[in-house]
DNA sequence: TTAATATTTGCGGGATTGTGCAGGATTTTA
DNA sequence: TAAAATCCTGCACAATCCCGCAAATATTAA
């Protein structure tokens, strides 16, 4: 058999079942598995599969992957969800909200996790997928374009139901008065939901965002368990927050 | 035996096996090697053929005229989608199963028509997401890893209260006999469902699974009101599925 | 017909490609 | 954490390709 014929007869497997296993194919077309490897790379160097451990996948599913680099305040939010990932422990139930902090922390998850998320964060539920060990539940609802999360009563009343240990969540203002407030009623509902369906709510944002203010108020400051910003906890920006009660990574 | 003579029949071969090896055409001729591979390489600047090291490929198989971004059968689903988006009308509310013709269809969603779609499929719904008159509805539940779409008991209720006007398919297997079938248990609950809650079923497929079989069956032949392919409608492959009663586009 | 010219063929030898194998590194899985 | 599977690297060897050249064959012109 020839190698293109080969090549051609791998992307037809590939792109029929989306995915094959070197194994599989060296056992059917009677090669080593080495040459199969090869001929994997090279289908994947010309972009026309996606090779993996132990065969390789269809391109078709892994299109609109967005690269993070061009997030604001990338490495200010990798930082936030690399101390957010320490809180999770094997086995707990975790409500996340979305926004591009939340999206960090599902990327920054270290593999051997095993959980379950809880979302209706589209792009964050993207993330979860490709965990290993990770069980992802989705809530329903309609989606807010804006926000790509799902919103709305069906969203609610399924939070409503839930009890779990970690709620995490982006938020785009907080002040020690007001609490944590937003600009989108929708979301705001949602929010309040997770907050209340949470034995700990644990609150993301860049320290641009602290002591800053939105029109509608999400909850007030003694909700919140812990606060999660790049800064180091001993920063006097936050020190208002620790004295009030609330813990500070 | 002459040059002309010969190369006619190397491409009577070629197109008669897809392939040929050199080794065997010099030896069945009986030139040298040299000679055919020089033939070869005229047969392929001519565009006849295309030359591979140890023999040359029908043209057909058309590997390696991929300009690199081009995704096998690609071109096919491309074509499937354009015929389902016929078949949309602006008000309806559609729903969707999983799977890359689908995706394939969301892309190709013209961007002034307003419809609301229903789908638990996160690479579809991420699609829905970016068009910007279409209203989207996700059915939550937990997602299944390997077709990356949600399923389970509270996804199943939630179609149910549904009735959608379309419910576009991506199916994996279909016969007469058995009508369309499937290999994940939890995906064939979901797309149960789906027939049940529209009042008509679309299905989308590429020729490739025309008249296989997969061992969970999803609903019988009658149940479909019509079948796209990337083929034409009076393909002979076709024909006892018009014969059938369904519409065949 | 014959000589001049052009084309085709075969061949030698060196470069390139395709394949399998051994080993050690890495990843996955339990 | 250890065992199993998979991956990578370098190597050997055979098959195939490419290049130049000379012999064989075909084509053309006088």
């Amino acid at each position: 058999m020839l190698k293109r014929e080969r090549q051609a007869y791998i992307l037809h497997q590939v792109n029929l079942h989306n995915k094959v296993l070197s194994t599989d194919l060296s056992q059917h077309i009677n090669v080593s598995d080495d040459t199969i490897r090869r001929d994997l790379q090279e289908l994947a160097e010309a972009g026309k599969i996606i090779k993996v451990h132990g065969g390789a996948l269809s391109p078709s599913f892994h299109y609109g992957h967005h690269t993070s680099k061009e997030v604001y305040s990338y490495t200010q939010k990798k930082t936030i969800a690399q101390k957010a990932v320490s809180l999770i422990k094997d086995g707990m139930f975790v409500l996340t909200s979305g926004g591009t902090t939340i999206i960090e922390l599902a990327r920054a998850l270290p593999p051997h996790l095993h959980a379950t998320f809880i979302s209706g964060s589209i792009p964050a539920i993207f993330e979860y997928m490709n965990h290993p060990n990770i069980d992802v539940i989705v809530i329903g609802d309609k989606i807010s374009k804006n926000s790509k999360i799902t919103v709305g009563l069906e969203a609610v009343s399924r939070i409503r139901q839930l009890k779990a240990d970690l709620c995490f969540m982006g938020i785009n203002a907080i002040n020690l008065e007001n609490g944590v407030s937003d600009n989108d009623w929708d979301v705001v509902q949602i929010k309040k939901a997770m907050i209340e369906s949470a034995q700990k709510l644990v609150c993301l944002t860049i320290a641009e965002k602290i002591n800053s203010q939105q029109p509608i108020q999400v909850c007030e400051s003694r909700k919140i368990d812990t606060l999660i910003t790049e800064l180091s906890p001993d920063n006097p920006l936050l020190e208002p927050y620790i004295e009030a009660g609330i813990r500070v990574l």
